[in-house]
DNA sequence: ACCTGAACACCGTTCAAGT
DNA sequence: ACCTGAACACCGTTCAAGT
């Protein structure tokens, strides 16, 4: 190359200098220590020892900001499921990595109901319904079946979020849940009977395993339809 | 009452004084007609004509105001399921009130994720799961099987709320729908077979029909578990 | 081309001061 | 007891100015 002449060393960027990527490792970063609250503009700015203003010329703005970073966890959620697998395996791994992701990354649960047609929800999506279709699912209940089994990953990943938010971040889930029992074992009996007979298991459940027999559930009444 | 004699006219308050009831109400007003980004301090003490301080006497906070204009219309949802009606149809019954209620007030469906112990959330939860205990599913199996059902209700909730809010408020639903379907026809055809093949029915589907077909589904599972 | 950081137009919340 | 509204401590985003 002829330009190599001119100088010894090339004209390199410096090896911290920002880009996309880097501004949204942080903002994971961010995001997974402080939680949804602890990212704002001028923290990103600090973390990355920069301007705020050096965001926008990187991404648009905060919003495509959280949905990037949710894609980018989503999408390793869903290509770490084995291809090999069974579809109903296949199916029950891919719940339960976006289980595990929100378990790990409690503001992705919220950003997951963003846009359908970016990156994280297509990725649901095709894996459990492709699976479906593989599991012998007729055309004719495959849509209905795929929205039942992706809105309940949906909202199980939205409670945890939320859940999440109402914790110092790192807390365990299970340390919330006992609050939660407490406070609907003191229900009025009269008001909300089913609910406060409900709190006892509340406390002790394993709310991994519940979200499994949930998705165990919806397969098993996808498969009576198919009788 | 000797206090009559020293004036004729009652002290009384202004009959527009401000009262819990009243900014809450007007609080709801706001979120219909402009959505959640509306719903602003100033913006309610405007409408109020008063100051922004005046809000902070009668409630708590900006979120305590959310979650009670949320308790208040979900209170209305369930309450107004017959109470006689069989188990299996009030469920339904429940289930799209909550549908039809975040159409009506799309800001209700992110606040339906909030603190558990709320009466919104309580309301849901006892209101299916005793039914679901009418329905003869066994004490084992409830806790999952309201759990499930609870969390799908939510799932779609959720998922229309955050859809409203891309759009201008008061846009049908089956307009943003038609939107997304043409994305998602759009796609790669090798990275998302399945969602392509969706596309064409998430344009023509009724998504009401759709909710209610998740529904019956997850209670076709629960009765599976019984047999 | 990329970065800086002051400035702008907002927020929710507080609180001294009023009635 | 209830209300006022300026003030405080933040936001996200923009943009002239720098390199």
């Amino acid at each position: 190359m002829a330009s190599m002449a001119k100088k010894t060393h090339r004209i390199e960027r410096r090896s911290d200098a920002l880009s996309r990527e880097r501004i949204i490792a942080a903002a994971i970063e961010i995001l997974d220590r402080g939680g949804e609250g602890a990212l704002t503009v001028r923290a990103l700015a600090a973390h990355l020892a920069t301007g705020s203003g050096a965001i926008y010329w990187h991404v648009a703005d905060k919003n495509e900001l959280l949905a990037t970073a949710t894609d980018d966890i989503i999408a390793r959620v869903v290509s770490e499921v084995a291809g090999g697998a069974r579809p109903r395996e296949a199916i029950r791994a891919v719940a339960l990595g976006v289980f595990d992701a929100i378990d790990a990354h409690p503001w992705v649960g919220a950003q997951l109901f963003r846009e359908p047609w970016r990156p994280a929800t297509l990725e649901i999506v095709e894996s459990v319904g492709s699976r479906l279709k593989a599991l012998g699912v007729p055309e004719a209940a495959l849509f209905d079946s795929a929205s039942a089994l992706v809105h309940y990953i949906l909202g199980v990943a939205g409670q945890n979020a939320a859940n999440a938010r109402l914790v110092a971040p790192g807390t365990d889930r299970s340390v919330f849940l006992a609050g939660v029992a407490g406070k609907w074992a003191a229900l009025d009996p009269a008001k909300y009977p089913f609910v406060r007979q409900m709190a006892t298991q509340l406390r002790d459940h394993d709310d991994r395993a519940q979200f499994l027999a949930g998705v165990d559930l919806i397969l098993a009444g996808i498969a009576t339809a198919q009788a």
